[in-house]
RNA sequence: GGCGACAUGGCCAAAUUGGUAAGGCAGCGGCCUGCAAAGCCGCGUAUUCCCGGUUCGAGUCCGGGUGUCGCCUCCA
């Protein structure tokens, strides 16, 4: 089976045909940096870095765009408030966003283009429209004329006419400069409360409008035209409608051939928020002692248009399948002798691994493969029919689909210390003696210090808890 | 109010564009073990939210209802 998507713009399945053979260009929207991301953003990427690290498995030369958010409403604020410059804040969440993303195993972007960078493409674009006929301006601010863009609310499946319906309830018009309440800004006046925050351009003293930037980001890396872009659903409208309208009606050129949008992260069944004290950012759960590794599995391992549930429990089920895997690879490591290569056994694991992610990343799928994998080498193992060829072959499997999933690695924890191995071999040597009760107090003692002693043919095994 | 998504065993979560319910976690029994742990085997009667309909056959399609969530106000 080919490789397929949903793709928002049509709600079905398509076979993803690149633009361009074996190549995929990938534009994801990214973080606004004035504060900590949430792990409800981190479903999100974590979504996104699946789909990239499948596209590569998959063989496509995969350049990857992320855009920062580095002025904005909500940033300018905070500088007001704060009295910092927008560089002091956004530097310093830009970082900590890239430490979070390491936390999680997250690969990085070919590309991070920040806003303020690309002031210059952003008004490239707004003269191009200007020049066409789509903008008008108000008290010195430029304004997308939606009416002139026919294809408007095709992402979305909005239709126009109600939207307004919809806003007149809502919107007092009189707050607006706009000939119509569903126009947006490409690029705004300035205003005294945004102080130092402003560019002088041809278009005037200002700064631009949200979803400008990521036109001109994407398309000043992908081109006009590009394969994949991705977001939050919440994105779907308007962000991304008026990305598409603004592209389209500057170059001429269809914009973006699949949009996949992923579905929120709600916690313990409720709405993350912070009035619920269900609010997570990254760095509350790891200084919880929560394994990034954990909570990478559990942003990962629900398929991403469906509503993903973090709870505490899920976290515990995905600590125990990870000490699975964990100690499937031990075992394996302590292999040895002529048995069985498992070729077949691997190919097949691979196969159905391939087959699930080809269904529009049906992760769930793949994890089911790779269990299935486990159990079936498991049980060869016990009955002694593994070749340390296949034993090797096996890890390697695990290192390749890890490629993809990134949850699959070795264990990185320190070995042993000496007065551990130590006492472990005391108490070896006191179940030799039958002293069972010195034996169990011994364990019990290293247990309560973090190692755990399993017994094996092969003499005990020592790991970590 | 308008548009849309989702609703599967105790928990998490799949099901190839209809064919008779994966996988993980937890639990119970067994094998193995001095005892454990790990591993393996077996075990859940799942009204697949409810009510209708189409069909030889529906978790999958259609209609209605209920619930949760999202968007319609620069929130992934």
């Amino acid at each position: 089976m080919a490789l397929r998507f949903q793709n928002s713009l049509s709600r079905r399945k398509e076979v993803f045909e690149p633009l361009e053979a074996g190549k995929a260009g990938l534009y994801t929207c990214g973080p606004t940096i004035y504060n900590f991301a949430h792990i409800g953003n981190f479903r999100t990427y974590i979504f996104e870095d699946l789909l990239k690290r499948y596209l590569r498995f998959r063989g496509y030369e995969v350049t990857h765009v992320m855009n920062l958010t580095d002025v904005e409403d909500k940033i300018i604020r905070t500088c007001r408030e704060t009295g910092q410059p927008l560089a002091a804040i956004t530097g310093r969440y830009a970082r900590a966003f890239f430490e979070d993303c390491e936390t999680l195993g997250i690969d990085p972007a070919d590309h991070y283009p920040a806003a303020t960078e690309h002031i210059d493409d952003m008004v490239a674009i707004i003269r191009a429209l200007r020049e066409k006929g789509h903008t008008y301006e108000a008290n010195g601010s430029i304004y997308f004329r939606l009416k002139s863009f026919p294809g408007y609310g095709r992402l979305s499946h909005m239709d126009l006419e109600q939207l307004a319906e919809g806003a007149s309830g809502r919107v007092d018009s009189d707050e607006y400069e706009t000939e119509d309440a569903r126009d947006f800004a490409l690029w705004k006046a300035w205003s005294e409360e945004d102080g130092e925050v402003y560019w002088e351009t041809e278009l005037g003293k200002g700064r631009p409008g949200w979803h400008i930037e990521c036109s001109a980001m994407a398309m000043k890396y992908l081109g006009p035209s590009f394969d994949i872009h991705c977001g939050g659903v919440d994105n779907m409208f308007p962000h991304h409608e008026n990305e598409i309208a603004q592209s389209e009606c500057a170059t001429g050129k269809p914009y973006v051939k699949y949009w996949l949008h992923s579905a929120h992260l709600v916690v313990e069944n409720k709405k993350m928020s912070k009035s619920l004290g269900n609010f997570h950012t990254l760095r509350d759960l790891v200084e919880k002692g929560i394994d990034p590794l954990a909570i990478r599995w559990v942003l990962l391992a629900t398929h991403y248009r469906q509503p993903n549930n973090f709870a505490f429990d899920a976290i515990d089920a995905a600590n125990q399948s990870l000490s699975r895997i964990r100690d499937f690879r031990l075992r394996l490591a302590e292999v040895k002798g002529p048995g069985d290569d498992l070729a077949e056994a691997c190919e097949a694991c691979e196969t159905a691994f391939t087959e699930a992610l080809d269904d529009d990343l049906n992760i769930s799928g793949g994890l089911a493969a790779v269990f299935d994998f486990i159990r079936d080498v498991n049980k060869r193992v016990d009955g002694g029919l593994i070749g340390a060829d296949g034993a090797k072959n096996a890890l390697a499997l695990l290192d390749k689909l890890d490629s993809v999933t990134g949850v699959f690695a070795p264990p990185t924890e320190a070995e042993a210390p000496q007065d551990v191995i130590d006492r472990v071999m005391a108490r070896q040597q006191a179940r030799r003696d039958k002293d069972f009760a010195r034996a169990d107090a011994l364990r019990d003692e290293l247990l309560a210090e973090g190692w755990i002693i399993e017994d094996t043919p092969d003499g005990p095994r020592v790991k970590r808890t």
